[in-house]
Order: structure tokens, then sequence, then C-alpha cells
DNA sequence: ATGGTTATTTAGCGATCGATAACATAGCCT
DNA sequence: AGGCTATGTTATCGATCGCTAAATAACCAT
């Protein structure tokens, strides 16, 4: 059952739908694999085999290495594809918008964020990605950490009516605020990787996280900034917990 | 390269230290064999290969046949020893015992939570699982949904001062608690999957996150008790975002 | 000591997987 | 129409992996 595949190749000419045939532009090609790629990748992991992805393509295994020079660079190529084509350095100014209340801005922030990446391929990938290689990983929390979350704590300032803290953000702040983030990043994780069908509407979950968040902070923030200004005057020092968690 | 390792098997008689050696009863052998593949697998993955495993042990690898049917076998040993082997039924009790204030209660339990099941082979081989066979997950989380959160649920109403109140807890409420549970256990991923060296202590970020919570929930959780029973009175309706995320 | 039981090793089979070389053909240009 | 280029396929190699059968050696009872 090795040559069957290629029968219907001669029906299919102009309506290429999903098991793509005959001659395509490298472009085209190239793109059609590492699409296939990820979807594919993203369901059983860096482990799976040339071969099976070479069939679910509608291709031929060898074809995969006339576009990729062995496995890992394709396995490159969906890693860059996923990560790095799915970030909005806009999310940053809409977080910054006071024209807006925090709470709508960050209700709208998670719309957005989660359509760009709870979803299905980029939770499991990055979930993929994180145990085998977490290079890639540390790169996109790096950017959370340093692009996203400092505006999060400067707002969160505003927030709390703690006026004029222009002061670079500790972290603590960037950790108690990473613990919304995590919260809901979890709900992703629970849907996509264990697959535990949700009982509430995502946005729903959102929206009760932000708003207990929000109310909490307001007494809670100003008591973090506080008890970090009293503990560690150094800005970033890497202490880390006695007991290993 | 093949028959050397063999050499100092001789030397090595009353002091098998680390890579055990000669003959052992099939109890402490089988033993031994779990937990070198629970660090293995942990590790690499459960496409980890049985060759290497066997040498990381210091044997070889067909004697991991004998003591188990084949490798599947050996990764369901790998799930029971790690999951079934850390859950304390004493969570409950401790969540619920009013005698100490519902904020030492739950930082307690997150620290004898932690200890238990935050540390590298359990959350990874966690998510190992969860990533190629959600079943286990998916009984863990009706563990965690069924046991732990109704009490929990059942304190945050008595937290907030609405007595009385012992009807079943709703999909929202259990959601609500989730996302505490979540933040904090995303934290333990960030650190022992993704590699992040954490810039704070783990049991001052369980502080803060705990803070927040309580004080959020006093105006949030009424609020949702309240939506709940004005919305679905249904005890458990799966009604799904609209949205797919 | 010795023989029997059994834990452990040696040797190797069959299947699979990543990768390569050689061959075939679709499609464009003149 | 014919040929040239580049896309795609067939066939296959070498290494690896799960697993098994047969040989070996350690421990125990007598």
């Amino acid at each position: 059952m090795s040559g069957v595949i290629n029968k219907p190749a001669r029906a299919a000419k102009a309506a290429p739908a999903s098991p793509a045939r005959a001659r395509l532009v490298p472009a085209a090609r190239e793109r059609q694999i590492i699409d296939g790629a990820i979807a594919y990748f993203a369901e059983v992991g860096f482990s799976g085999q040339t071969r099976e992805l070479s069939k679910r393509l509608g291709i031929t295994q060898p074809l995969l290495y006339r576009y990729f020079a062995n496995k890992q660079a394709l396995i490159d190529q969906v890693y860059q594809t996923v990560f790095e084509g799915r970030w909005n350095p806009q999310w940053v100014a809409l977080l910054q918008d006071r024209s807006l209340p925090l709470r709508e801005r960050l209700i709208e922030f998670y719309r957005q964020y989660a359509k760009a990446t709870y979803r299905p391929d980029w939770i499991r990938i990055y979930m993929y990605a994180g145990l085998s290689n977490p290079a890639l990983n540390q790169r996109y929390i790096k950017l959370i950490r340093q692009q996203l979350l400092p505006a999060y704590c400067r707002e969160m300032r505003h927030h709390c009516g703690m006026g004029a803290l222009d002061a670079a953000v500790s972290d603590d702040e960037l950790e108690f605020v990473w613990n919304l983030h995590g919260g809901i990043f979890y709900f992703a994780v629970r849907h996509h990787v264990y697959k535990v069908r949700a009982k509430v509407d995502f946005m729903r979950h959102v929206e009760f996280a932000v708003d207990n968040f929000l109310a909490g902070a307001l007494s809670t923030y100003p008591k973090l900034v506080k008890s970090v200004a009293s503990k560690a005057p150094s800005p970033s020092g890497a202490k880390m917990s006695k007991k290993r968690v």
C-alpha cells in the first residue's frame, strides 16, 4: 500500500484541498509542510515520525528532506512559526491605554491573547518544547517578563492609587501579576493538554479572575511594594527558596 | 565498548551505592527500576529508550523485561507510583480546620502540597502524561475537583460571611478557586519545566497570592455565587465557550 | 561441597526511523 | 514540439529500538 496514494492525484488538479498533491511552487510546499508539521507535532510531540507526517501531508517522506536539511531543521521552523508569529506588540499599548478602565483593558487583553496563543497547537507545542528544550520558552517568558509585565505592574500601581511611583518594578511585583497570568494560562492547559472539557465559558472565567485580582490588589499590592522596599533594595537578587520546590 | 561496563561489578560487593549491581531480591530490583524510570522518563519523556534507562541503572536492558512485560507496563508503574503515592487525604481536613484562619490553612496546605507534588519528577511526568495520554491527568483533576475544591469553596463562603450556604458548590465557584490553584501550579511549571530560576521564594509567592485571593474574594465571591444563582440553576450544565479557546 | 533455583547477562532478531542516492515526470521557455 | 530545469518518487542504507531466547553466575537448602 505504498503507491496507492498516488492514484487520486490526477483527479484533483486545481483543488488541492487538504491533501495537496502534484507540483507546487517551493514557497507554497514549504508552508504546507510547516503547517502540517505544526498540527502533527502538536498532536504527538516532536518524537513523531517523518513518515507519518508525510503521509498526512499526502507527499512522500524524502520530499521533506528537499525542503529541510533534517528533522531538527523542520522542528526549528515549527518553533519559529508558532512562537514568533503570534506576538502582538500592541498588547503593551492596550494595557497602558488609560482611556479605558484597567478591568476592561485586562479583559480585552486576555481575549486577544487567548485568541492568539491559547489554542491547541500553540499550547501543546509550547509544552512539548518546554519539556525537551526550554530555551525557547525561556526566551518567550523573558519577552513577557520584560515587555508585558512591567507595563502591567505600572498600571497596577496606578490602579491602587500609588501615584508617581515610576521606580523600576520589583521581582516581587512581577511574580505577583504573573499569578493572574498563570491562573488563566492554566485554564487553557487544562483544556488543551489535559482535555478536560471546561464547565464555564473562558471569558467568564477571565472576568471573575480579573475582578478578583483587581479587588484584592487594592489592599495587597501596596503591601507588596512596601514589603519589597523594606526587604531587598537590590533590583534583582537571585534569592531562591530554602525548601526546594 | 559493550562488555566493558561489567568490569567493576566484582569490586563493589556490599556497597551497591547508586549503580546497584549483582543479585537483588526481586522486590528491591523492581523498586530500583521504577525509581530510576521515574527519574529518567521525567528528564527525557516516555519516548526515552530502555537501553539508556538500563545503562543509568547499571543493569542490562533485557533485565527490565524480566520485571515488566513491556515498556508500557513499566510506564504504567511509573504513573501509578508518582500519582497515587503522593496524595494526602488529610489535606481536605486541613482546609476545613476552622481553628486556624483560612489564610494560614491555605498557606500550610500549599506548603505541604508543593512539597509532595511541585517537584521536577512529578511536574514533568505529569506534563508528559498529559500530552501523550491525558486520561490520568483527568482522573487526578477529578480528584482535586471532587475532593479538594468543594471544601475549598465552602471555606470561601464562610470566609466571605455567607453563612448557612450548604448548597452544592457551582461550577463557577470551582473554576474560580482553581484560578488560585493554577496560578501557584504555574509557578512550579515555570520552575521545573521551563527551568527559569525563580526570583522570589516560593512560599513568599504563595503568601501574596493567597492574601490577594482572599482579599478580593470578600467582594468577588458573593457576586460569583449570586450571579450563578440567577443564571444557571442547573447544578452542572456543560456550557462551553462560544469562541474556541 | 553440591545441586537446584533464579537473578542477570550475552547475543541477536525484526521492525522502525532518519536520511540519501538514483530515477521519473510535470511544467515552462523558445 | 522538444528539451531543460526543478519538483517529486522509488528504493534502500545504516542506526536504533523494543523485545526474546539461550547461556551464565549468584544464592540457598541440604
